[in-house]
DNA sequence: AAGTGGTCTAGACCACTCC
DNA sequence: GAGTGGTCTAGACCACTTG
């Protein structure tokens, strides 16, 4: 930098905080000028401006498009954290929801898939794994795991693009009770990454639920894994 | 590497992959072997094996510690997502809990507070900001927000190392009703990061917490800051 | 072909901890 | 002072998008 060399802040902090204030000016959707430039008009390498520029994308405030340039993005999605379908929700905010089966096959449970669902280890497991598309973007990558015993017939019930929420619950008779949600960060693996179109090491946000029937047994056991730059999730908390 | 390019997946990656075998052959504390040394063993830049070791220190399998060295991380804490007592809470799951005051004073509400807490801009809102302890190591930093129009006399009821919530409860006669909860990824600013002994650039959980009364009236609004590597959160789900 | 973001190298210096 | 992780540089090549 110029000024200022603040010690005990790293540059590429100084230099995202005046970058921050350049997002403001411009508005959203707009195109930022290259890394290259703006390191050079910094007067910092490119490494550095990198580095402030991935925490901003991270951060959700700018999304950055190979080949294209980088942009300023628009606000986070807010979803409710609740036994609620994904696609009533996403609806219920005025945006266009979207399921794209990847995989739908049967795997033998490992020890920690048998505990939670309540089989014997190797017992048959269905495996659904679907990204979850916005307004045709891809912000989310949903595996659930399901046992066969328990559901014979699910291979010829459901139709992949519908719903396994209504799937189960009217032509299947689950009534579905309590369940439990664990939520923390993850950095994206490439596989995942590639999936949700996104770059690699994002930080994402990793939801395991449980849900159980109203008879306390476990239906299923999800892995939703949502890019931490565009999801958000509202609780609402009882005292 | 030595071997298979192994196109499209990036390099780091496949060091990641290979260090993740490493680290589950030593046990939990175990030290790492330096940066340096790791990257000349594995063949590459001390850069990309930074890369490799940055993100597993975020997903919480490793601890780095400057000038001491990377050790394996224990696993995460997992806390109620519920309107409970930290303290409490924490307990409970036979951890140590600990407070530390690192601020208490009074702000003018800017356009956002004074629209949650239901006051006009540039009311007078106490801010209190503290470090939230977990068996002596800083794990999260939350900022309370309340007004003071509403808790006139909070200034000399409150003893900063005791709990606001039982002081609101107990001696202010506050019935808590419900509230809600908007869970993020977040980068850590450096003095967010240096608070919470944090290596800087680590994804966090932020909490934004609405707390009402029985009346429905605003309590408190609430920032809540948890480091990502250390802090998971479980949510009870209701159909 | 040109320009963009994405990955990687080699080397440097700083800040911190321990001896 | 030696060794550790943390930051930064300058330069290179790759992958992708657009003309």
């Amino acid at each position: 930098m110029t000024e200022k060399p603040e010690p005990g802040v790293p540059l590429h902090f100084v230099v995202k905080t005046r970058l921050i204030e350049l997002l403001d000016q411009l508005g959203e959707g707009a195109a930022l000028p290259p890394e290259r430039s703006l390191a050079k008009d910094f007067g910092v390498s490119r490494w550095t401006m990198r580095q402030a520029i991935r925490e901003l994308t991270a951060d959700g405030r700018l999304r950055a498009r190979q080949g294209q340039g980088t942009f300023v993005a628009t606000p986070k999605l807010i979803q409710p954290l609740a036994l609620v379908s994904y696609t009533e929700a996403l609806r219920a905010q005025g945006h266009d929801p979207g399921r794209e089966v990847v995989g739908f096959d049967q795997i033998p449970a490992d020890a920690v898939l048998a505990a939670s669902l309540g089989i014997a280890e190797d017992d048959a497991v269905y495996r659904l794994e679907r990204v979850l598309l916005a307004d045709g973007q891809p912000i989310g990558l949903e595996t659930t795991y399901l046992a066969v015993e328990r559901f014979p017939t699910l291979r010829e019930v459901l139709r992949p693009t519908g719903s396994l929420y209504r799937c189960l619950t009217d032509d299947l008779g689950v009534r579905f009770g309590e369940g439990e949600e664990v939520v923390e960060t993850v950095i994206a693996t490439p596989r995942e990454a590639e999936l949700l179109k996104a770059t690699q090491s994002l930080p994402m946000l990793l939801l395991n639920r449980i849900s159980r029937d109203t008879d306390g047994r476990t239906i299923e056991t999800v892995r939703s894994l949502f890019r931490g730059d565009r999801v958000g999730f509202r609780a609402t908390l009882r005292p």
